[in-house]
DNA sequence: AATCCTGTTTGATCGAGATCAATGAGGCAC
DNA sequence: GTGCCTCATTGATCTCGATCAAACAGGATT
């Protein structure tokens, strides 16, 4: 069992109501305490494939800065595109919105993650982005990126990487969903995160959820009470130890069997 | 009832095994009969959004075109990427596969659609793309797109908007498999056969199948037995007939309101 | 302190779809 | 023609996860 008890980091995000921003541009942002120069997210950025430490004052004049509060939208579903996000610190979903109100968790994001991508077809954002919780996101306007593209190269390469990427998650969630087991899908998701924290210089068997057993559901196409259970169950078998939304992976290579068998 | 048996276009995609092919070249390629200008599915493919007639040259420039026999492949998960590809003539899906073996249908494509952008990532195939039967596929190597990209602006909102056209469509089918029954599943995959056949001037309500029901259910997250079953009960409630791979949707409003209710 | 609210856990039951199984239909090879 | 193979249909049964329901924990508010 865990001996202490944690304290989530967002006690707000679910008492208050999701709240729509103003689309963010250049001219409301907010000024930067520092540039892409000094970032500490610099080497999880797509941006750094592009923007090298020369061209650091290009990076100023490319980004934006803003925060977001716990609960609240980043852009919505419909909205007009004009930015591309890069998560500087906290946590965000997306959800996907269908016409008859049908809504699915399509992706967890943090710090370093791009989103915002799905706009760029019909000009206009294919999901909601909710801020788990308090979070700085660095806006790149969309028109800035093509100009960039077009005068380097390897701009457009690190863009077109980025896109890419994002289908091939979403492909990947199509597989989890459509060939998995309750057990697996969790233990996928559990991997998925440790692996992305991990490559933060975080730990990979110690986190903190900071998303809900609903939206986790919501995300693999489990029902919240199953993700639930699916945990207790993990726990007994030794895998991993669940306090609330304090998560100790015991056995890694223990979930990685469960998916393959 | 269908009163004539429709013989299916694909005889031989089943008991021939997929095999692989040299990857696609424009060294390789064989001469195009005429050009992009003259092409009947001009209005459909992505790069009509940047090749004006006056182009056509160059578009004789970019394209590569290769015929590709039922069953086999256009291109293999782990191969390197060197082209993205539009569909000239006949039918082809899209194979996801796991580390484990696992696999499951990403897609299916008809004429005029494109596919083969998930290699952009990884500089490798994320899929297998296999001819569901005789397809013609226009190859265009990414270099040459790159290139194309930096000098036409056009060229580059194009490709951008597929890029994320591909997300949505993947999203879309998280949804469907996170949030629908099998009859819901059945529907949406119909009703999306049907938008699409119509927007390249085909039938709506009467199409063939192309695909098997196990590669339906695939895609869908379904067991072929289900697909199978829930064909039968649309087609006793009256929505629409099926014989084999002949489809014709009776009530496409009946369908619709299946997926909302 | 008491109350309320959201999120979580756990139990009992139900049902949609998977699984197992048998049969049939169509196409191809010989 | 016969045999073989893949694909499809349908029935019987089983099982996993959904659903319904109750209880509880932790915070926030008053």
């Amino acid at each position: 069992m865990l001996t202490s008890t944690v304290a989530t980091s967002n006690p707000a995000a679910g008492s208050r109501p999701a709240q729509r921003l103003q689309p963010i541009g250049m001219s409301t942002s907010l000024p930067r305490p520092q540039g892409c120069a000094n970032c500490n997210l610099r080497s999880h950025c797509f941006t750094s494939g592009f923007l090298s430490p020369s061209h650091a004052e290009f990076g100023e004049l490319v980004l934006a800065h803003r925060r977001i509060g716990a609960g609240q939208a980043v852009y919505r579903t419909g909205d007009s595109f004009s930015s591309v996000y890069v998560l500087k610190a906290g946590f965000v979903k997306t959800l996907a919105l269908f016409e008859d109100g049908r809504e699915q968790v399509s992706g967890f994001y943090m710090p370093g993650d791009t989103f915002g991508v799905d706009g760029i077809a019909f000009g206009q954002h294919a999901t909601d982005a909710i801020a788990l919780d308090d979070a700085d996101v660095c806006a790149i306007p969309y028109d800035n990126l093509e100009q960039l593209s077009l005068a380097a190269p390897a701009a457009q390469r690190s863009l077109y990487r980025m896109f890419s990427q994002e289908i091939v998650r979403r492909q990947d969630a199509m597989v989890v969903m459509g060939t998995m087991s309750a057990g697996q899908r969790i233990a996928t998701f559990l991997l998925d995160l440790s692996r992305r924290f991990s490559a933060r210089g975080l730990s990979a068997s110690e986190f903190l959820l900071r998303m809900t057993r609903d939206e986790i559901g919501s995300l693999l196409g489990l029902k919240l009470e199953t993700v639930s259970r699916v945990f207790s169950k993990l726990q007994s078998d030794g895998l991993m130890e669940i306090e609330g939304k304090h998560v100790r992976i015991v056995s890694i290579p223990g979930l990685r069997s469960l998916i393959t068998h």
